[in-house]
RNA sequence: GCGGGUGUGGUGAAAUUGGUAGACACGCUAGACUUAGGAUCUAGUGCUGCGAGGCUUGGGGGUUCGAGUCCCUCCACCCGCACCA
């Protein structure tokens, strides 16, 4: 290192001084410096050492950068990958983002920045951050999932999934090529339909169908397959929503409404892999825990399925049941509420109770509907048939029955199954015993251990059985078969969102094409507005010239219904302003002045409101595409106005409203200041695609008059007709105006496709029916591109292949290098990934091993899971008010809110109002906090700061005593005592994953400058066992570096400089040295490194008690303590005079000699209880020593006289005296 | 609700196979050195008791000569539950 020399040269105390101190800014610098001149890192993929692959679980770089947390697993394959390296392995240990998601798209949602451009940023930042801490990834094999050359492979091996099914009898994934083949030979007899068993043909019928029917078919074979599916849809964000963004039925964000909708989705056939993922577990190397969470995923069970016929009616109601036997104790059945059959079943007087049940579990998210206690369900009015006794069974609905499991549909067993007996309880259902003593009327009897009763030809038999004789009945009367079910379900791999992989298909008639490879990459477009598309599809749908691959027919051809002129010829048509430019579509006045509204610029000033056919040529972007697709942030405030207006109608809409709501007129549904696109019309109703105006008077300024033909255009363009109407006409005759809307409604026929925006509402229920038919892209002679894009786990699945080879543009990975580095040895990453990913990547190897492309099958030999560095979150119970200020309390009086420790309010924050409680708890950004004696403070000051740069908090403030008054809480004071000071609140914490969206999140950035990379290391490392959640806290990080510090010191002297010296080791100096060499490399071997830590401290402490500052002892050490603290290590590497870089030396190896004990101090018990110590040789006679212990003082004591009744001895652990 | 995990001093924790509970640190107390100390060093520190001793690994029960460790049961907290990745 140049820099030393000038001041050994030089000479000068002082200046040594300053440099001996442990500097390890300039260390860690100059040690970075080295590696990356040096190259250190490359690693190559022809080597004669063994080769070792060590791999983080992929990190997504989110916008706060990375935390405390991420480093925890980052440094133990560090520690790891170094250790094995000096072990003389080759070792892989790469690093790469998995750049697609979820949180680039909403924070461009927020702020219009693309992710693109994000997640460069933040891409950038966590390499910045990563190199801070200096680990050993071989950067050149660094890719992003985002990146082209990179999820070109990922549509290839989607590809590869659609072309292929999997051969339930080879147990493999196989072209589909070969089915085909087999179909035109034999039908489908030998290839049992995965997606519908009911579905069989011959030969000859299969080369009968059309090519869309031969393609439906094989689209319930393939791997990657297109279908229907329910998400949680958010009207008035455009957007479906995770289950976890929904809360008691509203979003999370914004607290507005969700319902179920059914879209278009792609799924991976794991199911198919499900028996496969099962038996490869026991080929791994996963804690049981993390197995037993697979298992369970996976939920493999055998049983049987069997139909009920509906009494009165064509239907059967099929069930799975694992216990075939209880089939005599049925007595009831319940489906979900959102089963096919509920509509076809209901009779006629339940059918408000079934419809107002429906209406109830549609918010409800399914697992608000597994976690809830309280009982609930609705009687259907259908009975179902025993199909041995013919005994009629009342058929239920009930939220605890999922759709999505099973056959949405259970026989109810109350007297064997808990929540059945709850259920029959409940609704006091007559309960069948078919258990005998054992079933105490007080709960179900679930176990297997009991000889039937009441059961027919089954009576007397044990369950299992009986359960066989079941099943062997049910297959000759036709009634059902033996089945085994499993919980988990196909994997959904569709999102109707931007930031995603484009999937290769193109869809004609109804039918998905796959893309040639030599198509790929699938480019995603660039777009500048991530706004959804008709329908709750994608942004991409919004891209017409990206979408429709084909020319479509001019207008004239085919009606009027969609746009298909270029952008060019389109632009005239369309105001393309955004919506508060457009001044009159959304008023943000008061509804008086809204009705005569006239836009008070000139329309010079409005000029580019309506297009000039001159500038046209400009408009690069379709003019569509900006009228419906406005920026996100205008589509807010379109629908935050649309919201403004319902609260406050003007008399003649009131009245207006009243007459037309609850399908009224004609049957048919009106909403009211519903959105379409950039406008708002008064009344909509969407399924005759007819809206109702009333005005104050009609527009007259000539520009006005242009801008709403324009408008009406456009609407008309969408199939939209319009009827306008006065506020006199609607004040002196509404009969009059609700016949003109009858007569309209009655009278037009619409196309069902175009602009409905919710093409599944039409049923009575607002659920989607599997039976409705849904909108088919690429229907009508187009070809069109799916718009959807792959979830954030597609990239994920198969990252590790790449890493092997990852700038091959020929093939994902070459074979050779897939062989050579085979399976990843050891992964480490968060339990949290136990079921998702884990899963998906080991279906994905298996999909790739069957189809020939690699030669392992499971992905991941060991697994190594790494706790959770939690957060302390601060958080405040926050009580809403509305717009005047008004505190809105709601409650029910069955809980109290005295408990409150809520200090804000906020009026934005929207939430469900007809829940018993206003109150809910938000988390404060921890940037905003103070810590006073351990608790979080919000300052006056701090939350005027948060006001400013916060959304959330615009409107908040803290409450005041007369607040709290009014609340209920009586007796609190303000004070410098307690939760509530003049000066600000008190905050409940509390600890919980750490992540952006909990505002918990704490940089390594700032330990690193104050402590340095090395002392980060080992206190991440200190802090505990890896696999162990605990909270971040600085407190001990002090240690860690006096550690480091200490350890400098035995070879740097403040004063003196180097004093290492040749001297030979004692005996005691050798015996520290190699104990520590022994349990350091068992240690890391067993990712213990807390305690390898500890043994670092405890050999610098006895190395300065013994004053040993000799080489032979120092240069093993810094080779030792390499991994750990790396650039301390290169650091006095280069000092103690050796060539190269420390991170290529060898691991220093320990021997017996030094190690070896040949006494032990024994502890001495009485009872079990130490009393005393005495030190034996170890292979001293066990008579000897036990005359000795006998003839002890403090044993004869305890004795007082009397003889033991035993002596044990375990040879070098422990003496016992038993009395 | 289901599944998984974790509970040991004031704090992070250690105890690898059932064998001295609290190693190693943080913090705290006292002292030394020093112009100074957020540097360094020394001693003490689970609780309780003057002491011998007694008590102590989330609570309760069990197995064992001996249990933090094994078994049963209860409690608390954390993670996952399919569109966060």
């Amino acid at each position: 290192m140049a820099t030393y020399k000038p001041f050994i040269l030089l000479n000068l105390r002082t200046i040594l001084a300053i440099y001996m101190e442990y500097n390890f800014e300039s260390i860690e610098r100059d040690a970075k410096n080295k590696w990356k001149e040096q190259d250190v890192y490359k690693v190559s993929n022809k080597s004669d050492k063994p080769k070792f692959y060590i791999l983080d679980m992929f990190p997504y770089p989110s916008g706060a950068g990375l935390h405390v947390g991420h480093p925890l697993g980052y440094i133990a394959s560090d520690i790891y990958a170094r250790y094995k390296r000096m072990k003389g392995f080759n070792v892989l240990h790469p690093m790469g983002f998995d750049a697609f998601g979820l949180p680039a798209e909403q924070y461009a949602l927020e702020t219009g920045q693309h992710p693109v451009n994000t997640t460069e940023k933040n891409i950038a930042r966590y390499h910045e951050q990563l190199d801070n801490i200096g680990f050993c990834y071989d950067w050149s094999r660094e890719f992003r999932t985002s990146d082209k050359k990179y999820y070109r492979w990922t549509q290839w091996i989607f590809l590869q999934l659609f072309n292929s099914f999997l051969d339930r009898k080879l147990q493999k994934a196989v072209p589909i090529s070969t089915l085909v083949a087999a179909f035109e030979q034999e039908g489908n007899t030998n290839h049992t339909c995965p997606g519908d068993a009911a579905i069989r043909f011959t030969a000859a019928e299969w080369k009968a169908y059309s090519e869309k029917q031969q393609q439906d078919i094989l689209m319930h074979y393939r791997l990657a397959f297109c279908g229907y599916g329910e998400v949680n849809w958010c009207e008035a964000l455009g957007t479906v929503l995770a289950n976890d963004e929904v809360v008691n039925g509203v979003s999370e964000r914004g607290g507005h409404p969700v319902v179920k909708k059914k879209l278009r989705q792609w799924y991976l056939r794991i199911t198919e892999y499900a028996d496969r993922l099962l038996q490869g577990l026991e080929t791994v190397d996963f804690s049981e825990a993390m197995k037993e969470m697979q298992r369970n995923w996976i939920g493999k069970s055998v049983g049987a399925q069997l139909s009920f016929k509906v009494q009165d009616s064509a239907h059967t109601i099929a069930v799975f049941t694992t216990r075939p036997d209880t089939i005599f104790g049925v007595d009831f059945m319940v489906l979900a509420p959102e089963h096919d059959l509920v509509a076809g079943i209901t009779t006629a007087a339940q059918q408000q109770q079934v419809q107002e049940y429906i209406d109830h579990v549609k918010s409800r998210s399914e697992r608000e509907r597994m976690a809830e206690k309280k009982i609930s369900g609705c009687f259907t009015g259908a009975y179902a048939v025993h199909p041995f006794t013919g005994k009629t069974i009342p058929v239920w609905i009930s939220e605890y029955v999922l759709a999505g499991y099973g056959t949405g549909a259970i026989m109810a067993v109350p007297c064997g199954d808990e929540r059945d007996h709850k259920f029959a309880q409940h609704f006091n259902i007559p309960i069948t015993n078919i258990v005998g003593e054992k079933y105490t009327g007080e709960e179900a009897y679930s176990e297997k251990d009991f000889t039937l009763v009441n059961s027919d030809f089954i009576n007397g038999l044990l369950p299992k059985e009986a359960a066989a004789k079941v099943i062997e009945r049910m297959l000759a009367d036709g009634l059902g078969a033996a089945k085994v079910n499993f919980k988990m379900r196909d994997a959904a791999f569709s999102r109707q969102r931007y930031w995603g992989e484009p999937f290769p298909i193109k869809w004609k008639d109804g039918i998905a094409y796959p893309l040639d490879e030599s198509e790929l990459p699938l480019e995603l477009p660039y777009v500048d507005k991530y706004g959804p598309g008709p329908d709750g599809e994608g942004p991409l749908a919004n891209i017409e010239e990206w979408v429709n691959l084909t020319p479509s027919p001019s207008p004239r051809e085919r009606g009027t219904d969609i746009p298909n002129t270029s952008p060019k010829e389109r632009g005239a048509d369309i105001p393309n302003a955004s919506p508060k430019e457009r001044g009159n579509d959304i008023p943000n006045s008061s509804p008086e002045e809204r009705g005569t509204d006239i836009p008070n610029t000139s329309p010079r000033e409005r000029g580019n409101d309506i297009p000039d056919p001159a500038s046209e040529t400009e408009h690069q972007e379709s003019a569509t595409t900006r009228f419906i697709n406005s920026t996100v942030d205008e589509w807010s405030k379109t629908i935050q106005f649309a919201k403004q207006h319902r609260k406050e109608p003007t008399v003649e809409e009131d009245k207006m409203w009243q007459a037309l709501r609850n399908r009224n007129v004609g049957g048919f549904k009106f909403r009211r200041q519903h959105p379409i696109a950039g406008y708002i019309p008064d009344f909509v109703c969407l399924e005759k695609k007819l809206i109702v105006e009333i005005d104050g008077g009609y527009h007259n300024e000539p520009e006005q008059i242009k801008f709403d033909n324009a408008r009406a255009e456009w609407l008309k363009e969408q199939g939209f007709s319009m009827l306008r109407f006065t506020n006199n006409e609607v004040n002196q005759n509404i009969n009059t105006v609700l016949d003109t809307i009858a007569r309209e409604l009655v009278a037009k026929h619409t196309e069902p496709e175009q602009y409905n925006e919710n093409s599944t509402s039409a049923n009575a229920d607002g659920l989607a029916h599997s039976g409705t038919p849904l909108p088919r892209r690429g229907d009508g002679g187009e070809v069109k591109r799916e718009t959807n894009t792959m979830p954030g786990y597609a990239g994920s699945s198969w990252y590790f292949l790449r890493f092997m080879d990852p700038h091959n543009e020929h093939e994902f990975a070459d074979r050779a290098a897939t062989d050579y580095w085979n399976q990843v040895d050891i992964y480490i990453g968060g339990t949290e990934h136990a079921v998702g990913h884990l899963l998906y990547s080991r279906m994905w190897t298996k999909a790739l091993y069957d189809l020939g492309f690699i030669g392992f099958d499971e992905p991941f030999k060991k697994l190594v899971n790494q706790g959770m560095i939690q957060g302390v979150s601060g958080i405040t119970k926050v009580v809403i008010v509305n717009k005047s200020g008004d505190l809105i309390i709601k409650d029910n009086g069955t809980d109290n809110i005295t408990g409150i420790d809520a200090l804000l309010v906020d009026r934005d924050f929207h939430h469900d109002f007809n829940s018993n409680y206003t109150i809910v708890e938000l988390h404060i950004p921890i940037e905003y906090l103070e810590i006073i004696s351990g608790k979080y403070f919000l300052s006056n000051e701090n939350l005027n700061r948060l006001k400013k740069e916060s959304y959330r908090f615009t409107n908040a403030r803290f409450l005041t005593l007369e607040d709290y008054k009014i609340i209920g809480v009586e007796d609190l004071t303000i004070g410098e005592e307690g939760e509530l000071r003049r000066d600000g609140i008190f905050l409940a914490s509390l600890v919980e994953k750490m992540s952006k969206s909990k505002y918990n999140v704490v940089n390594p950035d700032e330990i690193i400058a104050q402590y340095g990379a090395d002392t980060f290391r080992m206190y991440e490392m200190f802090l505990g066992p890896l696999d162990v959640s605990k909270p971040w806290d600085t407190k001990g990080i002090e240690g860690v570096h006096r550690f480091l510090r200490k350890f400098w010191r035995m070879y740097n002297d403040d004063t003196k400089g180097w004093i290492v010296t040749a001297e030979a080791a004692t005996e005691a100096e050798l015996k520290a040295l190699h104990k520590t060499i022994k349990k350091i490399e068992q240690d890391t071997e067993r990712f213990s490194f807390n305690t390898a830590v500890s043994q670092f401290m405890i050999v610098v402490n006895e190395l300065n008690d013994l004053n040993c500052h000799k080489r032979s002892i120092l240069e093993p050490l810094v080779q030792l303590i390499t991994p750990y603290a790396p650039h301390i290590a290169e650091e006095l590497w280069q000092q103690l005079g050796n060539e190269g870089s420390v991170v290529a030396a060898a691991f220093p190896k320990w021997e017996e000699q030094y190690v070896a004990e040949n006494s032990k101090l024994y502890p001495v018990a009485i009872n079990g209880k130490t009393r005393t110590e005495l030190e034996f040789a170890l292979d001293a006679f066990e008579e000897d020593i036990k005359a000795t212990v006998m003839a002890n003082e403090i044993v004869q004591k305890w004795l007082e006289g009397k003889a033991p009744k035993k002596v044990i001895f375990v040879r070098g652990k422990m003496i016992n005296v038993v009395l």
